[in-house]
DNA sequence: TATTGTTATACTCTATAACTATA
DNA sequence: TATAGTTATAGAGTATAACAATA
């Protein structure tokens, strides 16, 4: 809890943060399009490199229905960077797992992404990690 | 110019952009939601709250095509929250113009953001400068 | 009965190209 | 001719509801 409601300073910091999130999601959009993705594909894709999973738990992570996620994969499947196998645990569980060439484009795809590595260049390895740690409180993760 | 490519703390820091990003965006279209508003629909009624704008520029700014913000516009019209006016100086352009309904909601709006706000207040007044600053050198804004 | 994934449907956003009315 | 806005079109993402296969 704090005082921080409508402050000049917070307004301030409120309206950085957009100008952020603005900039990142540009970005992301654009590597995603380098690619020949779009950005929800891309997302899937990311996902998937780091570990195989079901549908209905990709919906989970994208905060989205199901049924979304059945078209985004078959686009993928379709372009031969994801694959649906039978889970053998549970006969009504797909899993979605990407192929060779899958995780080669998701290793580009994350290589791409200059944001945040190139305007954090502007800063100095103790302000990286002051900065850090800030969004770690923000974000309400524990700073150890 | 800097040397912070691959580092593991710049990772971190990137890391922790996208979560701030993907909270972020996924409030402002929550807020959205409960105004009855899509996110871009939101996006444009915040943007002509702060002042009325031709068509074309208000996809210059959303960086999207003219076409779209048609449609967008249409929708908002639709619902009493902006109306077209001619151009008295230019009879091809039409200024988009918020309704006094549209107005309020843009200010509701505005207000139920509470993101950024509410994590905010877990910094302290001088955690919050810094952040600002931070914020303002990565994006290459000039700190006074 | 409950769950997983899919299909069907409708709406919105998006880019592209062609059109109109002005300039 | 150039520009502002629109229309037409097609593709993609989204939520909702209903369905088949499996648990």
């Amino acid at each position: 809890m704090a005082t921080s409601r409508t402050d000049p300073l917070t307004l301030e910091v409120v309206e950085l943060i957009g100008t952020v999130v603005a900039r990142y999601y540009e970005e992301y959009e654009q590597a995603a399009a380098r690619h020949a993705l779009t950005g929800a594909q891309a997302r899937v894709l990311g996902l998937l490199a780091l570990d195989p999973l079901p549908m209905r738990h990709i919906a989970q992570k994208l905060r989205c229905e199901p049924s979304n996620i059945t078209g985004i994969v078959d686009r993928l499947e379709a372009r031969g960077l994801v694959e649906r196998r039978p889970d053998p645990d549970d006969r009504r569980v797909k899993l979605a797992v990407p192929t060779d060439e899958g995780l080669d484009t998701a290793r580009r795809l994350r290589d791409s992404l200059g944001f945040a590595r190139e305007p954090l260049g502007e800063l100095t390895e103790t302000e990286r990690t002051l900065l850090r740690d800030l969004l770690k409180r923000m974000l309400g993760v524990d700073v150890a």
